[in-house]
DNA sequence: TGTTCCCGCCAGTTA
DNA sequence: TAACTGGCGGGAACA
């Protein structure tokens, strides 16, 4: 399980779990939540609340997850899950279905940035929006009409634009691809379609980068973010895990402290953090701030903290970090200290798994640095 | 100024 | 007809 996984990894910094994209967090806590022996269908209403999220979310996710075979529509508001082990299987579809569609494939193994700036460039796959060449089509008759809304409904969705996103890695052996790239390919050039299309693709993204099928990067010549595919038990740089369960990543970050999920700063609904407490302990540790300061004064000032402000986690300052040397006494102390310093800087997540996970990691962080210190 | 993506409106679909 | 579904774009946060 991702707990266990995350656990395992006791050296992952406490930013990585509270700060990051909050679709990519809602489908990292979804395959969390789900990806256990038992579980069989999914409610919808049962995951928006037990995530503690919006049910709009929730659509989101589940659309790319069924796109990779991860779940399936079963019913109205019932999904079953099919689990990890779907994917190489979906993968290869989405493939197959790729060459046939476009026999002559398309080589995106070069550099990618060959096409980036042709406006006319001809797209990999059948353009998304059909919407132009439909509405000519027919304009009288109300049923073709309906159908072809319908129609144009369907192409536009996510998951569809998720399964050709996939499909310019898998078949068109793209490496890194920036997202605008992948919007031209798939959808042309038209600056509003691109535009909307892209913070689909973003979403998108996220999702995919929260399992673990692709890594977030920079295109080697632009600099530009991009994404790299990982594929089905894809390892990223930093990471060597096999186990299956280790496709749940911890989602890249986006750099603002102050916005956890599912806590209420700004635009969220829900109240959060500390309550300004154990003021000794925090005015001891000033400097350590993890998206909000203590108090309600300061909940403001928390959701305004830069990337700047935003240092560390509990475990990094060097203030704080154990001398080589120190006794045996004194590495209690310490653990100690990081006990009630977690208690205190512990975020009150709204929701459930995030406070199993932090809980997790919490104890495995104890356990590792116990043993780390009794080798010194 | 560009990038990223949260958020929720609202139209289409389904039961 | 109510509830579900999800496309879409405004705009905030950040680089």
């Amino acid at each position: 399980m991702a707990l266990e996984v995350l656990a395992e990894t006791p050296t992952l910094k406490l930013e990585t779990l509270t700060i990051r994209m909050r679709l990519g967090l809602d489908a990292t806590c979804f395959l969390t939540l789900y990806n256990k022996q038992d579980v069989r269908l999914i409610g919808l209403d049962d995951a928006a609340s037990r995530l503690g999220v919006e049910r709009r979310r929730i659509y989101d996710i589940v659309n790319v997850l069924e796109s990779v075979g991860v779940l399936a529509r079963r019913a109205k508001n019932q999904y079953t899950w099919k689990g990890f082990s779907a994917i190489p299987a979906a993968l290869q579809e989405l493939k197959d279905e790729g060459f046939k569609e476009n026999p002559a494939s398309c080589d995106g193994s070069n550099d990618s940035s060959k096409m980036s700036d042709d406006e006319d460039e001809e797209e990999t796959f059948p353009k998304l929006d059909a919407e132009s060449q439909n509405d000519k089509e027919n304009p009288d008759s109300t049923a073709a009409a309906k159908s072809i809304k319908t129609e144009n409904r369907r192409e536009k969705s996510l998951a569809l634009l998720t399964q050709n996103f996939v499909k310019l890695f898998i078949c068109c052996n793209f490496e890194i691809i920036t997202l605008d790239e992948a919007a031209k390919l798939l959808l042309g050039n038209a600056h509003k379609i691109m535009r909307t299309k892209v913070r689909r693709l973003y979403d998108i993204a996220n999702v995919l980068s929260s399992m673990n099928l692709i890594e977030k990067t920079h295109a080697t010549n632009t600099k530009k973010p991009a994404f790299r595919w990982l594929g089905f038990g894809g390892k990223t740089s930093e990471s060597a895990d096999t186990d299956q369960n280790s496709i749940i990543k911890e989602p890249k970050k986006r750099m603002f402290g102050g916005d956890l999920t599912n806590i209420d700063l700004k635009r969220n609904k829900v109240g959060l953090f500390m309550d300004g407490q154990n003021s000794k302990v925090q005015n001891e540790q000033e400097n350590i701030s993890y998206g909000a300061q203590t108090g309600k004064n300061n909940l403001e000032k928390g959701a305004k903290q830069t990337t700047k402000s935003y240092q560390f986690g509990p475990f990094a300052p060097a203030a704080y970090v154990p001398k080589v040397g120190t006794s045996e006494n004194n590495t209690v102390k310490q653990v100690h200290n990081w006990d009630s310093l977690s208690q205190v800087h512990r975020p009150q997540y709204q929701n459930q798994v995030l406070k199993d996970l932090f809980s997790h990691y919490m104890q495995a962080w104890k356990s590792w640095y116990s043993e780390a210190a009794g080798k010194k």
